[in-house]
RNA sequence: GGCGCGUUCGUCUAGUGGCUUAGGACGCCGCCCUCUCAAGGCGGAGAUCGCGGGUUCGAAUCCCGCACGCGCUACCA
């Protein structure tokens, strides 16, 4: 619209995690502003007292981290619009409503929850269109207000709507909307605690610390007229509005525990890296119009724009990230795998033994296509990790024959001649007493795979030894021997 | 109930009036490769574009109605 440097804000509130839905929301914002050069802002909200957690905001601040959402301004890094907390901006609310109020575009109100909810009642059985608010306090004199505040009468400040009017407003991804005053609710603005609400809060701090671009859940759509209402009365520029479609459950509702894991953290510690979560996450609701789904963060700031983000909510689909990781992983250096490597066996039952680096990235260059995760080379293949101590039976009936003990004896006389074999000499070597013996090579193949591994799958045989090494190979021969025989 | 938003393969999506017998991806199935499992290559099943009306020579694409789903409807965000 202009050129304003674009400044977007990833607005939590500290109730605990961070959801998965927060992590689409923040990184939209976060690419939207990376790509126009803009400031991203993370600001806390935590005007419910109620709901507060302790050590949320650290939690957050984490998480958003270790996902590579980084912000301008915020608790932790400080900048010229803070404090970011709204706990600690409560003077501000309280002197800009009480402005409204002497307008009267606000007013007290001393209603008991009490009469809200008998109000509520009766209005239901009135059936009455829509339950809203009657006014009741609107018609208080100055002294009668002034009589109640001076007995300290608890009040919440209310927002003064018109009735018979149109609010509307330009989504970004919807368009214009428009809602009927009838339809809105004199809504609390700042409640008996002292405290703001939502409504009264985003409008304050997205003015005062000159937002330009509002980018937010849908479920903020129905309330959005309050807030155009709200930059109205003060007489205040509005932000644009981008209203993103939800994250659903695979039966459509919004995405909510109980239908499985919903905090990031939670995807974090199963072992899915960053970069494939930002990827789907990244996926469910925008695409750049081609048939890419592979994207690395700069590739997406670079081509992300809220233009093409879609209308409808998207079911967040496990097998879709699972194939992400898969691809994420790897995509990445061998050395990078080496680290999260290490710190897997740390936390595994192998923690005592000890793995050379070589040694690792040999088992990693046998089983990169095989894995998704980085925990998958424990238990795809702990045979790297540990002799098997047990063949698996299913194989054993059908790949250990009646002269497999026998083959596979002469078949280590082989190896035991070999010098510091490679995969090559191995293979060379099985492929000579095959040819001499005129056996097929699957009668060694296969016994030889279950004494070195214990299982019917993984790498190539021949990849496997070479992994091993030549003192391993024939120490397991043996005891397959010994075991089988 | 009211208000708002939405509706293309099971899922994520491409598609903005003719290029579409609706394309891709994940998942699923089959074949090839092969010492196994993957990977890779090839192929397949899978969408009457929610439904019904219009507009137009022509509609997934424009208009209207309906249905369904979801969201909001708090001194929660």
């Amino acid at each position: 619209m202009n050129s304003i440097t674009p400044r977007v804000r990833f607005a939590p509130s500290p109730t605990g995690y961070l959801h998965i839905g927060g992590l689409r929301t923040a990184l939209y914002n976060f690419l939207f502003a990376k790509n126009k050069n803009g400031k991203l802002i993370l600001r806390i909200e935590d005007t419910d007292r109620k709901r507060f957690v302790e050590g949320a905001v650290e939690n957050l601040n984490d998480t958003l981290n270790w996902a590579g959402i980084t912000f301008d301004e915020g608790p932790d890094i400080g900048g010229e619009s803070g404090p970011y907390l709204q706990s600690e901006r409560l003077q501000i609310y309280k002197e800009l409503v009480e402005k409204l109020v002497a307008e009267q575009k606000a007013y007290y109100c001393f209603c008991t929850p009490e009469r809200l909810e008998q109000l509520r009642e009766e209005q239901q059985k009135l059936k009455l269109p829509q339950a809203k608010y009657d006014k009741h306090c609107l018609s208080l004199s100055k002294s009668e207000i002034d009589e109640k505040l001076n007995s300290n009468i608890p009040f919440v400040i209310r927002l003064n709507v018109k009735p018979d009017q149109k609010v509307f407003f330009n989504d970004v991804i919807r368009e214009t909307v428009e809602f009927d005053t009838n339809n809105i609710d004199d809504q609390v603005l700042l409640k008996s605690d002292g405290f703001p609400t939502y409504h009264l809060a985003n409008v304050v701090d997205d003015h005062l610390m000159e937002i330009t671009d509002v980018i937010r859940g849908e479920e903020w759509l129905s309330s959005t007229p309050k807030h155009v209402i709200l930059y109205d009365y003060f007489g205040w520029d509005k932000p644009g509005f981008a209203h993103l479609p939800l994250l659903l459950n695979p039966d459509k509702s919004k995405l909510s525990k109980r239908q499985g894991d919903v905090a990031v953290e939670d995807y974090r510690e199963k072992g899915y890296l960053k970069e494939a979560l930002i990827n789907f996450v990244a996926l469910l609701g925008w695409n750049f119009g081609d048939d890419k789904e592979f994207y690395e963060m700069d590739e997406l700031i670079e081509k992300f724009s809220l233009e093409r983000v879609h209308k409808a909510g998207a079911v967040f689909n496990l097998e879709k990230l699972n194939w992400l990781n898969y691809e994420h992983l790897r995509k990445k250096p061998d050395a990078e795998v080496l680290k999260m490597l290490r710190t897997e066996i740390s936390k595994s039952e192998f923690s005592s033994n000890i793995y050379s680096d070589e040694y690792l990235i040999k088992i990693i260059g046998a089983m990169k296509e095989r894995v998704s995760f980085v925990k998958d080379y424990l238990t795809k293949s702990p045979y790297f990790f540990q002799a098997p101590e047990s063949y698996e039976e299913q194989n054993l009936k059908k790949r250990w024959l009646e002269d497999s003990a026998e083959l596979l004896n002469k078949l280590k006389e082989r190896f035991e001649a070999l010098v510091n074999p490679s995969k090559e000499d191995f293979e060379k070597a099985l492929e000579e007493i095959a040819g001499q013996l005129n056996i097929i090579k699957g009668k060694f193949v296969h016994p030889l795979r279950i004494a070195v591994s214990g299982v019917g799958e993984g790498p190539g045989v021949y990849d496997i030894l070479s992994v091993l090494g030549k003192e391993e190979t024939i120490s397991r021969i043996n005891s397959a021997l010994k075991k089988l025989s």
